[in-house]
DNA sequence: GTAATATATGATTATAAAGGTCTTATATTT
DNA sequence: AAATATAAGACCTTTATAATCATATATTAC
């Protein structure tokens, strides 16, 4: 259907808050809590993130998470490509990794009319998956952190 | 997870098997055959195109289908809205006619912190589901028409 | 007018993906 | 040792996708 999941949703919002708090580790459970979200699901998400080398992960007491790179330098494949195992696949048989279709498994063709023009969307989409990034995640609305607890003040 | 449906691949198979056989009524099975697939799907594949003006039906013995524009004035957007019956919505909340968010289900910000870098996104999208059409799946392999027998020739 | 051909459409079922919870293990600090 | 925090897999529920089945309607050809 087109649509990113919720886990990739998540991860963005994770990515975002911790972006506004510039290098303080945040813990799962903060984020979990300002979102709303169950603790589970964002720690999930935040191993995933973490696996990937977006962001580092510091284990115990006083731990939390901190982005591992710049904004700038983390691109929304990125993203999806650390929440979902594999990067974005229009359609099964366009992957990259598998120039010779022997992973297609559609019966459709023997050789597959649509796979060409599919190649080149799926190209472009790639293009505008990496050229936007947490950067552009970071301006509406400004989080402020006031002494111990952080608001939110729209524009 | 970022995917074309089954239903939008067929469309656009369904859709580049009619555009080459160009002005000719094609029907439903005749296709299905083609690209080894029930009829019922098809059919009802071609039925949402139908309904939505991308194609024209005529019913009855030799009826069929036949395209209802230009190859390239048939956009893959158009495509996607016709099977899917709404606009690609990349997230819940970023709808062109939904401006207000009063149909956002999202609990995780009453005023949601991504949504504003979302729309860009979707936009973008837009921007390239619509730049591409129909005739954009014309050129290989290249279908001829022999006798009464359709035969693909691999480039 | 009726048989044949073809689309129209809703109901139903099966499978897969997504979304979320629960549980236990491991690491670190105080 | 207690508290805090991440790591990771098992499990369950819901939703979306995919496909089939069944029936109705329209048109043509004879």
């Amino acid at each position: 259907m087109l649509r990113f999941t919720k886990k990739t949703e998540y991860a963005l919002l994770s990515l975002q808050y911790i972006a506004y708090k510039e290098g303080v580790l945040v813990p799962a459970k903060e984020i979990a809590d300002s979102l709303g979200l169950s603790f589970e699901i964002i720690a999930k998400v935040l191993h995933l993130l973490g696996k990937n080398g977006l962001i580092q992960s510091i284990q115990g007491a006083q731990g939390g998470y901190l982005l591992n790179k710049e904004p700038q330098k983390i691109s929304l494949s990125d993203v999806i490509t650390a929440i979902e195992g594999k990067p974005s696949q229009l359609v099964e048989c366009v992957s990259g990794d598998d120039p010779d279709d022997t992973n297609c498994s559609c019966t459709v063709y023997s050789n597959c009319t649509i796979k060409d023009p599919m190649t080149i969307i799926q190209k472009k989409m790639d293009e505008m998956l990496q050229s936007i990034s947490i950067q552009d995640f970071l301006h509406t609305p400004i989080y402020h952190t006031l002494s111990d607890s952080t608001v939110t003040i729209d524009l």
